[in-house]
RNA sequence: GCGGGAGUAGCUCAGUUGGUAGAGCAUCAGCCUUCCAAGCUGAGGGUCGCGAGUUCGAGCCUCGUCUCCCGCUCCA
């Protein structure tokens, strides 16, 4: 099976009601994706499948919902304030774009106002050499906004941010997380929620949005035992995909060299999906499906009243409390070293409706889609069909069967076509059941179960029905 | 932000030297059929991305703009 580029995948995610371009009706917006009727369905059983793995089927972890928008100090001491402020400069000549702040040392004109530098065209390209530039432009990769009626313009206090990252909602309830549940370093706190990010480019569909939605863990180990738990968390988070049906040939883990490396982390590893597969050069079909870091103890320091960190970094005189640990086992005090599985969500559902897609040609030549997500990501899990329609006791029992499903499983009912057409669109979609209500279902009161990856028929009671698909979803 | 390409029905696309918009699939209705996209008949659906300009007349030519794709740049 070749593997589609994601131009098939947007055309179906469209045509089947998975994923629409925002604002279509006002000529769109770049970046921006509604998920529709079965997309949301998708998005939700992915966030439930991490859920329940990373948070119900553990002992050493808990969730937490926090808020989008934050006290700004939480960004100036996180780094993110400072990182995400750089000016940018354009030459004017070869179009190279260009950081204002790494133009002094390039130029060798350290010291002084940048801009005034530029002005006198005491600074020069280091790409092709020309003072032609321009004049130098903020930018943020964090969307700002501000509180209340003043504007944040006349009044810096009102200044806020939307979330970049779901972490630091972590770090900054870490306390009182680890209180009110009584836990015991090593624990885990579990979030998922929306973050932004201003990127200079988005694209390729929903891989790469300003607007998306994070999976993260954050996990609390102590100093010296981070390395072993980094590795256990990079193997877990590669088999839960390969669970979730991705396919092992198209997963890999990355070690990001050490200067591509976020400010915070000593270690990071990427799980890359190849998301690309049409590109010519074999390195670029991958890209990041979830990055695993060992962000130490940068962040639980960075938010502590006071104390410099370790490399004696900058103390912090805004913050109320001190978020170091005492383990009691031990008689000893000090902040948790921080393990970080970060997932996009956006992400996780491309790569599984790619991986999912696959093709199947009849004898006269007919190709039809058959998406074979995992059942517990499909976003119907059955649909009920009578093979008869203009037969009323066989569309009336087909309906009650369908009703007496809903509340157990996502169900369907569908008879607006004949068998082969309704078996096919299900296909499309990734519904892993059909069951069908036929003339002899009338009489001896059981339906056939076809299965979406063999076409396989079974023959089941209706009274087992129930019992029946619940086991095959939960194989 | 720069360079190149593209934008016509829900999807995939055609549309002649500029002459008033089409196909296949999909959707819906009716008839017929009943286990893998059968058939027949019919219907709905497009201010041709948006806005100007040239012209008697623009899907087509010109300019602007928006969006998408490819390549740069960027991506804590």
């Amino acid at each position: 099976m070749s593997a589609p580029n994601i131009e098939t995948i947007v055309s179906l995610a469209k045509r089947r009601g998975f994923v629409f371009p925002s604002s279509e009706i006002y000529g769109g917006l770049g970046s921006a994706w509604d998920y529709g009727p079965l997309g949301v369905e998708l998005c939700n059983n992915v966030k439930r499948a991490w859920w329940r793995w990373m948070v119900y089927e553990r002992d050493d972890m808990e969730g937490l919902d926090s808020s989008i928008i934050l006290n700004r100090s939480v960004w100036k001491y996180s780094g993110h304030e400072e990182t995400f402020s750089d000016p940018l400069v354009d030459c004017r000549e070869c179009n190279a774009r260009l950081r204002a702040d790494k133009l002094d040392t390039a130029a060798g004109a350290e010291g002084g106002d940048i801009a005034e530098l530029i002005r006198d065209k005491a600074v020069k390209c280091p790409n092709c050499g020309s003072a032609n530039l321009t004049e130098p432009r903020p930018f943020n990769l964090m969307f700002r906004t501000q509180l209340g009626a003043a504007s944040a313009e006349d009044d810096p206090s009102a200044l806020a941010y939307l979330r970049p990252e779901t972490a630091q909602g972590i770090f900054i309830n870490f306390h009182l997380v680890q209180t009110t549940m009584r836990r015991k370093v090593p624990f885990g706190i579990a979030q998922i929620g929306k973050s932004f990010r201003n990127e200079v480019t988005p694209g390729n569909f929903i891989f790469r949005t300003r607007e998306f939605e994070q999976m993260e863990m954050e996990y609390f180990v102590r100093p010296g035992e981070d390395e072993q738990a980094h590795q256990e968390w990079i193997d877990n988070c590669y088999n839960w995909y390969a669970s979730l049906g991705l396919s092992r040939d198209n997963l890999r883990l990355y070690e990001q060299p050490k200067e591509e490396l976020a400010h915070y982390a000593k270690r990071t590893v990427d799980i890359h999906y190849r998301f690309f597969p049409e590109r010519a050069e074999e390195e670029k079909h991958w890209d990041e499906l979830m990055g695993i870091a060992n962000r130490t103890d940068f962040d639980l320091r960075a938010h502590s009243k006071n104390p410099a960190d370790a490399e004696g970094k900058r103390a912090n005189p805004d913050s109320t409390e001190d978020l170091s640990y005492f383990d009691e086992a031990r008689k000893e005090r000090y902040y948790p070293y921080v393990i970080e599985p970060a997932a996009g969500v956006n992400r996780s559902v491309l790569a599984f409706l790619m991986d999912a897609y696959s093709e199947r040609t009849n004898d006269k030549g007919e190709t039809r889609v058959i998406l074979k997500l995992h059942p517990e990501l499909a976003p119907i899990k059955v649909a009920v069909l009578p093979l008869a329609k203009n037969k009323p006791e066989i569309v009336g029992m087909a309906r009650a069967i369908k009703r007496s499903l809903q509340p157990v499983v996502r169900a369907v009912y569908d008879d607006t076509g004949g068998i082969g057409k309704l078996y096919a669109r299900q296909d499309e979609i990734g519904t892993p059941f059909c069951v069908t209500v036929d003339h002899q279902s009338l009489e001896d009161e059981a339906v056939t179960v076809r299965d979406r990856d063999t076409w396989e028929q079974e023959r089941v009671k209706v009274a087992d029905l129930q019992q029946h698909l619940q086991t095959r979803l939960l194989r």
